[in-house]
DNA sequence: TTTTGATACCTTGTACCGCAAGGTACTAAA
DNA sequence: TTTAGTACCTTGCGGTACAAGGTATCAAAA
């Protein structure tokens, strides 16, 4: 129960954030989807396939994104998305975005 | 269209945090619903009424605070909401949550 | 005394988004 | 030829922020 609520704490703050993950991620190198997944989950931000998806989608659409199809070597072909320049330009805007919240909770908790 | 993009981005990010700093304002004082938007404005977390009324009821009902009516020298009465012993519980876990998250996404960002 | 402005409470409808669950398809090994 | 692993994706549900609108109290101005 308190094990539940704090778990929706969690996810709820998690929230906010994946999307400057996501992108974060795609800034140092190019991934696709069970690639991000997998990342994040040992960055312990647990993220299901039914969220990743139609965010990739969503941001894609919004130009922040493209992707090519890439063989690979065992299983079926991936996915790999590149962040554009839109993208990082948004990504420089959420860098601060984030600094702020940081520092307003810093303030906030003193 | 940009601007409308940061600010949605900013919403989101304010959204996983929210509840947080409301739990935090109230561990220091106790306060009523107009004087919690007013300082989150001044803290540059924009919080709506409707937002606001629901997320404190939502939480009273969870038993994490506790209301008192209290009569003001100008203008209606005002509803004093005070942290219970369990929500200053849950405000301890939202701190473990939230310093892994900021930990998180600095060692992302490097 | 009634109207206006400020303060404070609250609700309804909408849109968005994460998650659980389920589905498809390719490859390799048993 | 079936099973296991990998990778893609969609649908339905529930929760939550926001926009907009509503009610009530008090004091001061008209």
């Amino acid at each position: 129960m308190s094990e539940n609520n704090i778990e929706n704490i969690k996810s709820q703050m998690r929230r906010g954030v994946l999307e400057y993950c996501i992108l974060s991620m795609l800034d140092k190198n190019d991934a696709y989807a069970s690639e991000l997944i997998g990342k994040l989950k040992d960055a312990r931000i647990i993220v299901v396939e039914g969220t990743l998806y139609p965010l990739l989608t969503r941001q894609k659409n919004q130009g922040l994104l493209t992707y090519r199809w890439e063989e690979s070597s065992q299983g079926p072909p991936r996915k790999y998305y590149t962040l554009t320049d839109k993208g990082r330009d948004l990504l420089k805007e959420m860098d601060k975005a984030w600094g702020e919240i940081v520092e307003t909770i810093d303030i906030l908790r003193k």
